[in-house]
This record gives structure tokens, C-alpha cells and sequence, in this order.
RNA sequence: GUAGCUAGUUAGGCGGUCGAAUUUGCAUUUUGCAAAUUAGGAAAGUCCGAGCACAGCAGGGCAGGGUGCAAGAUAACGUCUUGUGGAGGCGACUCCAAGGAUAGUGCAACAGAAAUACACCGCCAUAUAUGUUAGAACUUUUGUGUUUUUUGAUAUUAAUUAUCAUACCUCCUAUUUUUUCGCAAAGGUCAUGUAUAUGGUAAGGAUGGAAAGGUGAUUUAAGAGAUCACCGGUAUCGCAGAGAUGUGAUAUGCUAUGUAAACCCCACCUUGUGCAAGACAAGGGAACAACAAGAGUUGCCCACUCGUUCCCGAUAUACGUCGCUUGAAUGUUUUAGUAAUAAAACAUCUAGAUAGAUGACCGUCCUUUGACAGAACUCGGCUUACAGGCUAGUCUACAAGG
RNA sequence: GCAGGUGUAGUUUAAUGGUAGAACUCGUGCUUCCCAAGCAUGCAGCGAGGGUUCGAUUCCCUUCACUUGCU
């Protein structure tokens, strides 16, 4: 799981994100990035409210959470936030994943560490 | 055995890897390690009722809102229990917003003579005019005249009717049967018939959810609870009961249908806002206005209180801490009570986040993928959603056997 | 989380408890050499389920969807 310094808390933080931050449209998901002065990475995640009950929203919160997980070493200096939209009920675990990292990959998130 | 009824319970289990929140303890102050705990029966809907907080510590009056069989339970309730009355079921049993319609007002389409109560048709009496005493009227029989008579289609209608086609191709004549109306003759009844006016009457008059207690008789000019019998209703009294009410007797011939989930009347309850409530830490300066306007704490009135805006000031419409979980708490036993529930004893501490934890993935077992569904101040209910599994009953019905 | 509001034809809307009315759209016909406009005519509806009532879009209850404010 995130810890508490990975991530987005403030309503202040996400709407500064929401505005300033670049913005990529995969369909299910949407990014938001934006540059940070920290070292580490912060997530944010929000689930539409026409999602399914709130019991697969938070089912989709909390993939989404280990999914992260994963990239918390990876990358640096970015605030990130995730929109899952209505049609993410129909994944799997596996194929959230791959699409995650599809979107870093296309976003140029992953690929600053290499270069 | 099958089908039910009632009451309750459970809501996948086990293991591995990686992780989050809170609390406690230890080491240490960048934090780390260990242990414990971490979502429901509805957490949902927000439909009621309370606690708690603030406002003037909860003022007066009106309006508005809610509830509505009795007694009890409860902190309180629109909830619950046990009864009463009614409805449903063969039954166990289940369901019911169940006060008042002579306090007043409103509404009741269409249909129907008439819709709350009169008028009309009808029936009857009286008065006037007129007809008839051997036939007006009523009734029976006979004769005679006129009209109609089968089938299908179309249009229309409440019924009917109209048109067209068809039959025996058409027309004419005669006979028989049935129905309606008219005429004539004969027999019977026996004093009234017709018209108009006045009065009586509510038996009958196609409808409708509803037509003034129902059925049958007596009486009457005709009729009518006017009278009687049975059934139903209402009132009083007695008895039973804590009461709703039940039951017996007596009286009343019963005068006004339905609707109050239409306004309304009666009885009882009701201040408002909701934890984004609110508490904590600090105030200072400037501008404008003036006892009016405006604001406050509700729809209005009375009463009462109060200036407003901007800037600076510990990031100050924020953030932090508190509120925040020991509570009308949970479990077990006993006692009281038909029960809801209450009391006592013993034991226990059982989520408290703040972009929001309570999980993700894998393996395995089972009914093979586990329904409905995620706490946000807290409780008591109600309502709604829900795959299945399990338990209990001197429970019910049917079938079979003893 | 708390407090409200609204659901009527494909769309925008109206309504006293007595069987729902308009406008635009759509279909058909007339008109025109053809189209448009115009005229005539037709189809299509009370969010869902219960209750009260003789009768419910309307009154009451439950539920579903949408939506507003506080942030």
C-alpha cells in the first residue's frame, strides 16, 4: 500500500494537478502529471461516482493502490493523479495493470528515468 | 413423506507473499521493531423518534405540521406487546392511518324520473264539465280488415330502421297459422268512464358505487314501520371486564347515501438548526451609517437583542486539536410479567478514518466463484434489497402406516 | 454526510379527482413541373409498485432516476 507521504491529501494539491497538470485520455483512465520538488512520487486516485455501488469503487481504489505501489521507486519529481471512468468495472486485476503501465509508458512517466 | 406457519441463526473456510490505519509497549528521535484490534444485518433509504451542541438556556399568541380502537412497554416514537372490532385463509396463522358525516362547508362525471330531495309518470280521493243506463268502460269468444313474415351484406343505432342483393325468375290470386291495431256481433262483470284543477301517496318506474332499514303479511281510497313476525341498527339500564368491548332485558319503528388519505371539528404532541452543530487560542486599526433601514432564531404579530464592511495580526471563509466513541453498551444467568420489557448478579471493552484504513494477488477445500451491500457524531425503530445453508416448535393441513 | 426540489408524446410544456390539451417533430394525402411554405388528417404520453375513493396524472405510502444548496 502508499504511505502517507506517497500521497495527494490536500483538495488545494488536486485542483492545482487538475488545472496545471498535463492530461492524457486512455478511456477507462485518465492522467494527470504535473513536475514536483519532491524526490518521491504522490498519487492520487478518484473514482467517478456513477461507478458501479460504493462497494466496486472502493474495489477499484484499492487495485488501483497495489497497481501504484509498484512505481514508487520508479519514478521521481511528479505529482500523478488517476481518473478511473464508468467502464473500468469489466477488468481484471491483470489487465489494469497493463493498462496502467501503458500509460505511463505512453506519457513519458517511466521512460525520464532511463534517459 | 409432501406442502406450509411462526420464531431465530449464519452470511464462505484454510494457507502463503506483499501492504494500510489506530492503540499499547520497547528501543530511539530521520524513525524502527513487536503485539493487539480493524465494516453490517441491513452500515443503505433518510421515513420517524431521542441523546448531544448552539441560538435569548428556550418568552406570549395565531398560523402551520404530525398522530388517531383499548391497556401496557419505552428516554421517546408514526415503534413494540397483549387484547377488542373488522378482513383473508380448510388450518397453523396473517393483515388493517380502525375518532367524528344532525357543528358547518364542499364534491358526487356518465347513466337515471329523481343524487339528498323536491318535481315527473303512475295509483287514489274530492270538485267541476261531459258521455253512458242497455251498454261508455273492462273482460271472454267469434268474424273481418290492415301491416309484418326467408337469408346475407353495407351504413347507423340503446333497440330499431334504411338501402342493396338473393330465394320459388317475376307478377297476380287463393288458403292456413301467429302477432299488433281497428271495426262488427254475442256472452259475462257491474256503476262508472274521459278531461281539467286541488289534494294524498312513496308500493312500482330500464340507471348507478350509492335510491332512505330488508323479507313476508295486516290495514288502507290508494299507500306508507301506520301495525305485526323474523333479521339488521340505535339508545338506556343491569351483569362481566382495567378498558376497547361483549352479553341480557327494555325502549325506539329507525328522521340525513358516500367521501374527512376534501376543507374541517375533537383529543394529544410539536421552538429552530444540525457534528460542515459547536468549543479552544487575541485582538488592533480605518471607512461608512445612525436610533431609521437592515440583521437575528421559524410563516406572521408582539416582546427582546444587535451597527456594517475592509485591512493588519500565530498561512485565518483556511489549517490544527477537541467534539470522536464507556454506551438508554455487549454477553451469560436468575427473578417479575401472558408478552413487549424491567430489575439484580457476574464478566467484557468491541472501528474511529479525514481524498478517507479495514486490503491486493496466488494456491487449495466446499454447495464452484459466496447474494444484497461499505461506518463518517451516537443510539431506538420503520422501510427497502438479499444466493443459499442451518436450528427449533405438546405448531397446521393432506396422504400412508401403527 | 445533512437539507431540499423535479419526473406528462421523440422535444418543450399545460391541467379543479370524472378517463389528457397545445406547439415543434414524425407519417399520409392535397397543392406544385419539383422542393419549401400552406391546407387536411393520423400516430405517439402521466417514472415504477401498492393503498384511500364509485373513479387517481392529481390525495397518501414505498421505491427508482435526475437535480439544487451547504464544501
Amino acid at each position: 500500500m502508499l504511505k502517507r507521504e506517497n500521497r495527494l491529501t490536500k483538495r488545494k494539491e488536486f485542483n492545482y494537478v487538475y488545472r496545471k497538470g498535463s492530461k492524457l485520455n486512455f478511456g477507462q483512465i485518465t492522467i494527470y502529471s504535473i513536475k514536483s520538488k519532491f524526490a518521491f512520487p504522490r498519487f492520487g486516485i478518484s473514482v467517478n461516482n456513477k461507478v458501479g455501488n460504493a462497494v466496486l469503487r472502493n474495489k477499484i481504489k484499492r487495485r488501483l493502490r497495489s497497481i501504484l505501489c509498484e512505481y514508487v521507486e520508479k519514478i521521481m519529481h511528479k505529482n500523478i493523479i488517476v481518473v478511473a471512468h464508468n467502464e473500468v468495472i469489466d477488468l481484471d486485476y491483470q489487465s489494469l495493470k497493463q493498462l496502467v503501465y501503458k500509460a505511463f509508458s505512453k506519457g513519458k512517466i517511466i521512460n525520464e528515468i532511463n534517459s
